[in-house]
DNA sequence: AACCATAAGTTACTTTATGTAACTAACTTT
DNA sequence: AAAGTTAGTTACATAAAGTAACTTATGGTT
């Protein structure tokens, strides 16, 4: 890999925001917490990636996960902050996709 | 692949932004053209991929591609329309990662 | 004429990420 | 005790990305 002069901030962001699945994942939790089984059905994405990519942000701080011991056991996300601060990004591309697609 | 109820439009811009190295590509071509050894020099990108990824968005209609026939070759790549609609969504995510990165 | 330089790629090969489907743990209802 | 439920995990196959050397076209230099 090549050294690059870009902000690494930037660099970060945009790993994130351009790993598959991750901007339809916050997209999913913009309007509230959903359950994994919610996320898997809206989505045309596989239980392992998922589960993949939501350990990935709550890691980040984007997503954070709460188990409700029912049975059988419930288990919801919901966006932290700094994941609702994502908002725009993905409403933007929600906005331009009706524009230009 | 499972079958989704996701609106098909959304699907495909989050697909392009959501591929890695599209976002970045665009966002250093906002400000203007730039050629393909200035866009491989400001990234940390292979001619191979950068090269693949600057084919996909131009049969997207989002970069534009044109050749200067002088010694060597000079290739120019700028946005289209399209493409510059999608200013807010990377200066978006910019804005994101110098407040929450 | 043979040789070097440059831009813009391309090719061959390795490594990593993603897709698919079957399986597990814990507990409840039948 | 067998079957159902949620939230995953495992093992394996395929696709995408990373790396480095090579190609093509053109013109200038020795």
């Amino acid at each position: 890999m090549k050294e690059s002069l870009l902000c690494p901030r930037l660099s970060k962001a945009m790993e994130l925001i351009g790993k598959r699945w991750t901007a339809l994942i916050v997209y999913q939790l913009i309007d509230g917490a959903k359950r994994f089984n919610e996320i898997e059905s809206s989505l045309p994405i596989s239980g392992r990636l998922l589960s993949e990519r939501l350990k990935e942000l709550e890691k980040e701080g984007i997503v954070e996960r709460t188990v409700f011991s029912e049975v059988p056991v419930r288990v919801e996300y919901n966006l932290t902050d700094k994941g609702f601060a994502l908002k725009d990004v993905v409403g933007g591309i929600e906005t331009w996709s009706k524009e230009w697609l």
